[in-house]
DNA sequence: GTCTATATCCAGATAGAC
DNA sequence: GTCTATCTGGATATAGAC
């Protein structure tokens, strides 16, 4: 029974291991040439197979995009909660949201399903929806740490961050203009807010 | 001889009379699947022909995309020209920039193809983008106008504007969530570029 | 699980009659 | 200019042998 157990568990592993290089696969292909571009045919190639044998992994197409849009979450966030953790709360959430221009300015593919809505007819499953959502809650407790209590506040800074990855992304590619920004715009938020919540800076004892 | 000239200039307004219900109805199916989904045989359908007619006034798909981009530009400034002047330049930018939020936020094809890059493999050509091209140096002496001259600012403007109208199309589609922070985005903007300028509010004298 | 073969559908573009 | 008919190529997805 044990044995059959690990058995189940060790194929169970290499079908994990398959479906990751067809994402990894479905990544790479999405870098070259859009997201709304992929083809199954094309995919199956990269990893040696024939179209119809994606099928034994992913149910349809939609669900390579659903698997996309749920690891690219994973896999940003997880790169932001590794950057060096700043102490002051407002210097953290520089460096934080500079790695997350950066990271997504260097990997358009990656903003485009994650926050653009570039693929005609995908939308996100909400099991899939609910990662995103918790980096967002995530989000306005930094800010809540940050001394920045206004409820649109968290709006605003996505509104600041979304832009500059939009702007860099479609009118820099490669380079800096809009990315080098980052620090200046999450100031001029700080300020912003600040002077609004009655003009005195944040006071980490309040 | 002068006879030959009207006849061929009403026969060439036909045309462009032709030209742009072909065009109208690109935008309305635009709008109702996205950019992207445009089909040359849904769009001859639109306008009572068989997709092949459509040759007869644009020599491919792309070149109705690009008629559609420059379109597009055109009725953009054209709806911000048309909002009533301010008096004072900060409050007429003001004006302006939530002119700008609304129309796209209205429109959210129109923003797609102006500025995402969505379509895939399309890109506008060198002629429609010296448009947008225009439109951006009005905007920087704008600027000017109001007092800021930081040459940093009109890229963090685009940014900011951009922002909101990719927040509310994404996460709000129909809604004003980020709409209606377009004025207090506005003013942290001016702000932070007084701050940066020495302290003083702009001075209309100097 | 993977394949070949194929169903089904749709795309952009062109040829040539009228 | 507009049409019918067609070319060429591509897509997602399924059936069924191995």
């Amino acid at each position: 029974m044990a044995l059959a157990i690990a058995r189940k568990q060790r194929q169970a592993g290499l079908r994990e291991a398959a479906r990751d290089d067809i994402l990894q696969a479905a990544w790479r292909l999405a870098r070259k040439r859009g997201p709304a571009a992929l083809t199954l045919r094309d995919l199956a190639k990269a990893v040696d197979m024939r179209a119809p044998s994606l099928y034994s992994y992913f149910p349809s197409k939609h669900a390579i995009y659903d698997a996309m849009f749920a690891e690219g979450n994973r896999r940003l966030w997880q790169h932001i909660q590794q950057q060096p953790v700043e102490p002051d709360p407002r210097e953290r959430l520089k460096a934080w949201m500079r790695a997350f221009v950066r990271y997504c300015a260097d990997d358009l593919a990656l903003y485009q399903v994650l926050f653009q809505r570039s693929i005609p007819g995908f939308e996100p499953s909400r099991q899939s929806m609910e990662l995103a959502n918790q980096a967002l809650k995530w989000g306005r407790a930094v800010l809540v740490d940050a001394g920045i209590r206004d409820p649109a506040a968290s709006d605003m800074l996505t509104a600041i961050i979304s832009g500059l990855i939009a702007q860099q992304t479609a009118n820099d590619p490669g380079g800096d203009r809009w990315i080098r920004l980052c620090d200046d715009a999450v100031q001029m938020f700080f300020d912003y807010f600040d002077h609004r919540q009655g003009g005195s800076k944040h006071d980490p004892d309040d």
